[in-house]
DNA sequence: TATATTCACGAAACCGTTTTCGTTACAACG
DNA sequence: CGTTGTAACGAAAACGGTTTCGTGAATATA
């Protein structure tokens, strides 16, 4: 911190600090002739005021925290992009935690958080995650309730607020459309068990395969995990098995990658042979080979609403409805790897 | 903030405030009994001490910024992750600041750096910055220098901390190895003028091309811009000239999508008809069609190392020397962009 | 025994703002 | 003329920790 505080004004000026503070304010208390002044020398020794002492004093921070399990996926990048986007408009500052997808540093952090650190917390929660008790201890503190919105990734059996996309209804969808490609035997790789988002798809994945006359069994729903060699093993395992599939879904981005390496070892054709569809925001879909259908998230707009959420919840302290929830719809984009060409390569 | 603050804890103890935060910082004065009740009571109490109140007092936030253009981005979003990763092995906090490559919003945010509100700062600058005052000023403020450490995106003229790759060298590698497979008109897609590393990168592109008595022209070298759209109409333009290069190295990850795209369009294959390289952490660089030959940066591991560097200039307050440059190696990752296999699909 | 030292703790200043509550001077008002 | 009101500012108490300095008791030293 510079060493010109609001005390050097003051005595610059000879006022009192209460004074300089109240002008910087904009205080109806002080004289137009005064402001300027105050206005003027502050801008000419490049005053800044320490945001700690005021926070210390108003009890707000000015500052909101995400926590999110990673940000080298590209919805959550997206999403960042968004609460950066109002964050900035709305003057307040973002402190990033990134989770790494283990559930005791997203308990560890959210300890951290009831401070009075952030006046607010956007989350998407860990794959990990299955109990709420670190959650509903913030919302729930007797004196200081603090706000959190979770995105896309949000916790049931907690009134929270939230903004998601229509999880069942994409991923009906999405299976719908390998079925109307000629899929009878998809798998859904799966991202976590304990994920609501990933049991909605799941959810919706079987609706569809159910109103369509296909059996669920078993071996349709594969559970994938945070190891991408596990991972590997795993989907090598089913697409080289005697009762390989034709239609994949991936319930999430990191997926993607092992789908088509393990297609292009085994010479498995995208998609004569088997055709597939992910969740995911890359921008690189359209230039993968094949190109890639995916089910799109508007994760700009998500982070950005979900962040308007919060300002709303911390501006409104406590009279906020706490059960709203904003689903956005998520967007199949078709493209050829679910398409009906056949092996041109 | 939770109600129960220090002086709670005290008085429940019957103990002085002083007595309190001395035995909860595992003073030398305190006994080790005292100690002990303290801290199970803070324990039991779940006593969280404010940390504004704490930084006011000791002039330290325990918290850095890290100011980057963009987080849609596999090198940001990596190295996000290695500064992240330290941080909270060091007990940091980050705040994350987006310029979104404008230089108003990157001069903003630096200005708002100056209250204390950060112990030091972590940047990549934007492809819009061409002047160093918004930074030295911060340097040199003669009370509070407050630490800065460049990581990828440096300027030059200034003397300060940076962590880099051999933009120079990989560029020649990349240059050399289209070289080596054929080309000889080869077109280098610039991100800004303004960008040291990419000045670096064209340098190395042209140096190689003189060792290999090859003459750049003009129009060996297109500037891009922030602008996709426009963007894209110039790589059209290139690709569909008379005088189309056979080659193209691109210094952007942003820039890999259109590339692909006019390609596609224009009917030109990579690589029998053109090759083409990428800067480039994509993870998805195997998976493309064709896969893609890339200059990749150790991402996670610069962000580890500015980082580190950063923290041990906030702790050696001054003595650090400000000339430490530390680069580490990219590396050519060949693939089939660069091929020399004939047109097979 | 007188003095020095150590131990364990309390009192209070301090960090830089914000905000409440005076206080003064002056105008308005009956 | 006494009262009320208002405009413009100052004094001081917060906010919740940290840190310096003091202080009394116990122990060691001469």
């Amino acid at each position: 911190m510079s060493e010109i505080n609001i005390r050097a004004l003051a005595k610059a000026l000879n006022l009192s600090i209460g004074t300089v503070s109240k002008a910087l304010k904009d205080s109806y208390e002080i004289s137009a002739e005064t402001k300027e002044r105050v206005i003027a020398l502050a801008k000419a020794l490049n005053y800044n005021p320490n945001p700690y002492a005021s926070s210390l004093r108003r009890k707000k921070s000015n500052t909101i925290a995400v926590v999110i399990p990673e940000v080298a996926d590209s919805f959550f990048s997206a999403a960042i992009k968004g609460i950066e986007d109002v964050a900035q408009l709305k003057g307040y500052h973002v402190l990033l935690y990134l989770t790494f997808e283990q559930y005791e540093k997203e308990k560890k952090i959210l300890q951290e958080c009831r401070n009075g650190r952030v006046d607010g917390i956007l989350m998407s929660v860990t794959s990990e995650t299955i109990d709420t008790v670190h959650i509903s201890e913030l919302l729930t503190d007797t004196d200081n309730p603090i706000p959190l919105v979770f995105f896309d990734r949000a916790m049931d059996g907690i009134n929270v607020q939230r903004v998601t996309t229509n999880d069942f209804e994409s991923s009906f969808a999405a299976t719908q459309h390998l079925i109307d490609a000629g899929c009878r035997n998809i798998v859904y790789l799966s991202v976590s068990k304990n994920l609501h988002i990933n049991n909605k798809r799941i959810a919706g994945f079987k609706q569809a395969l159910l109103q369509n006359h296909l059996k669920t069994e078993e071996h349709n729903v594969a559970d994938c995990s945070n190891d991408g060699a596990y991972n590997h093993q795993l989907i090598n395992k089913i697409l080289t098995s005697n009762n390989r599939p034709d239609g994949i879904i991936a319930g999430v981005e990191k997926l993607i990658a092992p789908v088509y390496v393990v297609c292009q070892q085994a010479g498995i054709h995208i998609p004569s042979q088997i055709k597939f569809i992910s969740f995911s925001n890359l921008p690189y879909a359209p230039i993968l080979n094949p190109s890639l259908t995916t089910v799109t998230q508007p994760a700009f707009e998500m982070g950005q609403q979900a962040a308007t959420l919060l300002f709303k919840a911390i501006e409104k302290k406590g009279s906020s409805a706490m059960d709203e929830h904003i689903i956005l719809p998520a967007t199949l984009v078709i493209r050829n790897s679910t398409g009906m060409e056949g092996r041109l390569d």
